[in-house]
DNA sequence: GGAACCGGGCTCTGCCATGGGT
DNA sequence: ACCCATGGCAGAGCCCGGTTCC
């Protein structure tokens, strides 16, 4: 998508050659038949079947490519939408413009999810107002179709969209937070009502399968923490619970105030990747000497370090390791790995020119915020 | 007054599979 | 045979600062 992102002049030149070179394309590479019946039809007068749709067909392309939509891509991902006749591409282009969304996003919208072409301008808008009566402005709603276009345009039921917000606000959840889910998890909304219960249902069975006894509570509590719960399956939530579960042997109470606290955020983590992270920081830890009853203290006390990708932790241990920075510091501050390498070894430097010896030293300030850092750092080079 | 503790803010799409409908 | 609607999946961090503690 960079060449959507380049300044105006390049995008002018770059969708004329796209239009010249797109419709050269499309009579050379995707048209062999029509181009046969077309000639056909014209030297011969033999009559084509699609005599009438055809030209509508090449119509429609060569619009599209003048908006600057990827074609190629977008034939590639949904065929069929082509393959369709009464698409009007202007009255998406027109709805779209009305909102205040500019061409490049039109077009953007358009290469990813073609479908998009299909909806009619009535259903368009009412499926827009529902969006508004979450969103204070048509500018959000344009961002995140500019994000995410599917989560838009991927379902015409609008029936089950207001049962959705119906829904979530009888879950207790208030307007903002609607409003953070419709911008973090659009999905949510695209779901079927069905999916969206069942995943509440499952985790109000969790709830008071673990002795709560406010489980609409807890079910709050979660998607507050975690807005991106309802896109999963109940399959990943699940084999992550279970995960947190065995690994950390809790109890029921444990269990849950992590569930719907510290750890909730990685419950959507993919099915493998909980447990492929944990072995890795397990072995990694346990090869510099610590014991697993240490490591799994260590992850314990900060779950995001789930999140980190095998080369990503062992690259962040080494960098610290490289620095004579010992294994206990480092598991005895766990929330330094929340800065990203770079800053660690910005930081790390700058420290050790400043003569600060990290091996004595408190190390938690790689991790303190930007401002906290710089006016610590000043006070050690004033020394 | 500086450090520790801790929670919170950003943040999630684009692809494939499947079953149903025509 | 085709398209559509919908479910499910993989992938994977970094930064800030209020409040409390000493």
């Amino acid at each position: 998508w960079g060449y959507l992102t380049i300044l105006a002049p390049r995008n002018l030149l770059y969708m004329r050659s796209r239009f010249l070179f797109g419709s050269r394309c499309w009579m050379t590479r995707f048209s062999p038949e029509i181009l046969f019946k077309s000639v056909s039809f014209r030297f011969f007068g033999v009559k084509s079947d699609n005599e009438d749709s055809e030209p509508l067909k090449n119509r429609l392309l060569n619009n599209l490519l003048t908006m600057g939509v990827d074609v190629d891509m977008a034939k590639k991902r949904q065929p069929g939408v082509f393959n369709r006749t009464g698409i009007n591409e202007q009255d998406l282009k027109m709805f779209l413009l009305s909102k205040g969304a500019g061409q490049e996003v039109i077009a953007s919208i358009i290469s990813r999810y073609p479908r998009a072409l299909t909806r009619t301008t009535e259903n368009l808008s009412k499926r827009w107002d529902l969006w508004r009566t979450i969103m204070t402005s048509d500018l959000e709603i344009v961002d995140i179709l500019e994000r995410s276009p599917e989560s838009f345009f991927r379902s015409n039921n609008n029936v089950n969209l207001e049962n959705n917000i119906k829904f979530l606000y009888s879950v207790g959840l208030t307007r903002k937070c609607l409003c953070r889910l419709l911008n973090n998890a659009p999905r949510t909304f695209s779901n079927s009502l069905d999916l969206n219960k069942q995943m509440v249902e499952f985790l109000q069975e969790v709830c008071l399968s673990l002795g709560h006894s406010h489980p609409i509570d807890f079910v709050r509590k979660i998607i507050l923490k975690n807005p991106f719960i309802l896109i999963q399956s109940t399959k990943r939530i699940k084999a992550n619970i279970m995960f947190l579960q065995s690994t950390f042997n809790l109890n029921n109470e444990e269990l849950l105030v992590l569930i719907c606290g510290p750890g909730a955020e990685i419950l959507d983590l993919s099915n493998a990747c909980a447990k492929r992270n944990y072995t890795n920081i397990k072995e990694k830890l346990c090869s510099l000497g610590c014991t697993e009853q240490e490591v799994q203290k260590f992850v314990l006390s900060y779950l995001d370090v789930l999140f980190l990708g095998e080369k990503k932790f062992n690259d962040k241990i080494d960098c610290l390791i490289e620095e004579k920075i010992s294994i206990s510091q480092i598991i005895e501050n766990p929330r330094i790995l929340d800065s990203s390498i770079s800053t660690l070894k910005s930081r790390i430097k700058e420290l050790v020119d400043a003569g600060y010896n990290l091996s004595t030293s408190n190390i938690s300030l790689l991790s303190w915020s930007q401002k906290r850092y710089k006016t610590k750092l000043k006070m050690l080079n004033m020394r």
